[in-house]
DNA sequence: AATGAATGAGAGTTCATTCAT
DNA sequence: AATGAATGAACTCTCATTCAT
């Protein structure tokens, strides 16, 4: 009759740290991160605030950690859904059907993002991983409608880059907004589809 | 020639709370609200925290003196450049030119700014300054865009709100990225000028 | 056609140190000393906080006049009821009479004098004015008792200085009970009396 | 003879709390609740204010611990000695001689009890210690007073619960003077002995 | 791997008092 | 006699981090 604790408790350093993030990613949601402590992350995950920078030493290294798990996710999305052989109208529909369903389901994911965005500012850790992110999602536009326009989808005289980024701007700063409106948003994207395509083309 | 003493130590309360305001927004570009210290701000001014806290009762209170004296100077802006009986066009030119000056010449005025945007969601005093002031500026747009379609200077399908906020949105995040180039603003606003002028005429 | 300022708003030096005072005291009832401010007092008299520095130096200054005002009242009232030539019972029951009605119209004298008997334990200044005060109170209950004892209404066997400040202990706690009900009173003074009378007379 | 290591820094919860308490009463003592600082309170203790912090969150929550500590000594000294099966006599007598030890031995717990009591008024979470302990000892001589009116070693017509307030009245009227001398407290004690006895009996 | 206890540094805020006018 | 502005010195409380176990 052996009396070993249980180890029903004791979770591996991974599990730790991602119930660590995961907790600061609710928090930072909450209350920004101004307004984040560790030691709520610690009550949250239900550890000790020792025990927690046990596993990640600073808040700084914390919140870096915070920006990764943001990135792993994106790119497991990004990887989920191929779009190699789509026409770029099709890309492009499906770009922002994807936005939406972010925004719809997961609206704090955009909230999150937002900060983080606003943190790489002045955190070079964080720009360190936001940066590529927020690039390689531009690139994706700037792919998309250099693609339409080769193929006469999009405007001859579209720059894709411009477009790519006022593409991004605009869904991004729609984010922003206190009381963002699926309504709004989706007036939003059908006004960017009438904005790049080729009028005098009959591919819509 | 009059002798008048020189306001060496003791100011106007109002000229007090402007420094005070005017010391705010300086360390609020250099540090972010989070890195925001009263202290430092009466430190800038050359005043004791006491004397601060005697002409701003609150660090919110200061948080919100900062969102106004913005507003002030955005109203202000607005006022010594009136827009009426101009076309479109050159109405959105203007826009985009006033942008391009800002952006220029204060760019530190966008990056307070965006903090105090992103304050707004936890602030309520922050947000009543602001939202009226985002609001008014994405109205010009859609007052633009709603002439301009009117007159046959802008596309027939345009929507006007929704172009609006693809403008501001566009312009708007491109403050937002750290490495702000003019080169990449003047690519955006070409673009956006493109995506919304009526193709069939011949107006521009 | 003189444009004299109006005299109107002027006070005499002393209308403002007794205004000052009575701030005091009202802000004393309501706060204790604990939460006594100068600034609340200077706001309540409808002077500037510089100005009630001018008229009284410093807060233990003005806790001294405060205590002042309490003789002086008291002292006034005590004059204006002499006692000489009654008989020790009427005496006693004159006392009670008195404490009753301050009881029942001024119990906030009641508080007040009891924050100032506390300070007075810290404050050399205002015990200097609050122990003469009390002893004359003890004073008057022996000089009441010893006469009473002479004269056979009170118990031969009494020990009026005990007596005394049985009475005015009974008496002064009851005052700084919270709930402090007259019915309690009575009931205290009507068994004062009985604990004292001399039980084989019949002078009662 | 074991070797157990020393409790030179780290103590239990408890034990440090119970330091604090100590050491808030000593300095509640010395200077009363107005010059109460949680910087000297933690200093008397020998940590950092952060530590006084950790174990009692705030200095309300200090002046409550106090005041629990205060009840708790009185219960268990109060437990100490039961008085059942006593005379009524006895019991008021022991209940004095209680009280001169308490005046000879710990006279600053008598100034410490004067101070929570006068803050009680203004402090919910006080006044809810005290009050009850407070009532407890009132209690103590209503019950006596009575028992010894039913027996007749108190006069017949005594009102127990007036008695009981003259009682204490009296006696913590007495704490209260700067200069508490027990020759005045033995006075007042065998005064009130005689006030309340039963006059035509001889138990005495 | 975990934790209770501890802490230095500093945050915003308060307050009696003073100064210049 | 009065005041707006200023201030030093404190105050309570917080927080990321560390230490001993």
């Amino acid at each position: 009759m052996s009396t070993h604790t249980p180890p029903l408790k004791r979770e591996s350093s991974d599990e730790r740290k991602l119930a660590i993030a995961q907790a600061a990613r609710e928090l930072i949601i909450e209350k920004g991160f101004e307004g984040l402590r560790t030691r709520d992350i610690a009550e949250r995950v239900g550890i000790n605030i020792a025990t927690l920078h046990y596993h990640v030493p600073t808040k700084n290294a914390l919140i870096a950690l915070v920006a990764e798990t943001i990135r792993d996710q994106f790119s497991a999305q990004s990887a989920r859904r191929p779009r190699t052989g789509l026409s770029p109208l099709v890309q492009l529909r499906m770009e922002f059907e994807d936005q939406r369903e972010t925004l719809l389901e997961t609206p704090d994911l955009i909230v999150l993002m937002t900060e983080l965005i606003q943190r790489a500012r002045r955190d070079a850790a964080v720009e360190c991983v936001m940066r590529p992110l927020y690039d390689y999602w531009v690139g994706q536009f700037v792919e998309i409608y250099a693609a339409g326009r080769l193929d006469g989808t999009f405007r001859p005289d579209i720059d894709p880059v411009a477009a790519a980024n006022i593409t991004t701007g605009a869904v991004g700063d729609h984010w922003r907004q206190s009381d963002t409106s699926i309504a709004l948003y989706d007036r939003i994207a059908a006004e960017l589809e009438r904005a790049f395509l080729n009028p005098v083309s009959s591919k819509d």
